[in-house]
DNA sequence: CTTATTCCTATCGACTTGATAGGAATATAC
DNA sequence: GTATATTCCTATCAAGTCGATAGGAATAAG
């Protein structure tokens, strides 16, 4: 249950292993062979975070990737929504008044608590704290 | 992301819905048509509630499902373990030094606390939170 | 013996996920 | 300006999961 997905849990790596270069730029070549993640796959990933903002990517000869900020300003939310989108336990949890209870929907809060409970917890954690620097 | 099985919802449902009935029993097919799940569906979700002892199951004519506690006292973490296993976020939550770190390893430590958060969230809130008796 | 019900097993289509493949765009180096 | 290294884009695939359905066996009441 609440099982993440390999997809983040290797964003999570790469991340990882960028925040450890301190700034300087890896491959995505490099990464794949370091962390074992399959090379196409981690591309796919890699620019996806990019999108975001998490990671600045330079193409041609010599490119690479590199973190765009300090690993410590880095939380685990802003890593994990950029895969997976955010946590929502449920549909309703963004639309209020989907069900016949309307506002007052017992279930719905909670959900909403529970997203919550996540979102601090994961807002509370930075790439810092698994980097090991 | 981390987004809820319908079971669950559904076992949700139907376990507020006999909270409600305080201990008197009601068929499949009643909560089936009173909270819009599928007969089928709810039939084996129901008997999953039994195996675990939420739920008592009486067979053949006059028989039905009742609640075996109370709802205070049925937290929403037993529900959601019945329906679709403990939360386990990765795998290697429960086997230690499974990758290279070994028992010292961040990333393990990071997502054991993650499910420490949402059992701790899920643990706290009750049947009686939901059911609005 | 009929009827109502739980319970067991099998199956299905749709969707998601992890992974692969091929190549276009872009930048460097010589 | 050609070769090379790299990011980036799009398509595809096999395997698994999920919600749902179907049929019927076991059981109990009357
Ligand atoms: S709004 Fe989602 S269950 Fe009521
Ligand atoms: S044990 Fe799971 S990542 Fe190290």
């Amino acid at each position: 249950m609440f099982s993440v997905s390999a997809k983040t849990q290797y964003a999570i790596r790469a991340m990882a292993h960028l925040a450890r270069l301190e700034g300087r730029s890896a491959t995505a070549s490099e990464i794949s062979s370091a962390e074992g993640i399959p090379l196409k796959f981690l591309e796919g990933i890699l620019t996806q975070l990019k999108t975001v903002g998490l990671v600045g990517g330079e193409r041609g000869k010599n490119g690479g990737y590199r973190i765009t900020a300090a690993p410590e300003s880095v939380t685990m939310l802003s890593i994990v929504e950029a895969m997976d989108g955010s946590v929502k336990p449920v549909q309703c949890v963004e639309t209020a008044g989907a069900c016949a209870q309307g506002g007052a929907c017992l279930p719905r809060k909670f959900w909403i608590g529970l997203k919550d409970a996540i979102d601090a917890y994961l807002g509370s954690r930075t790439l810092k704290d698994i980097a090991e620097g």
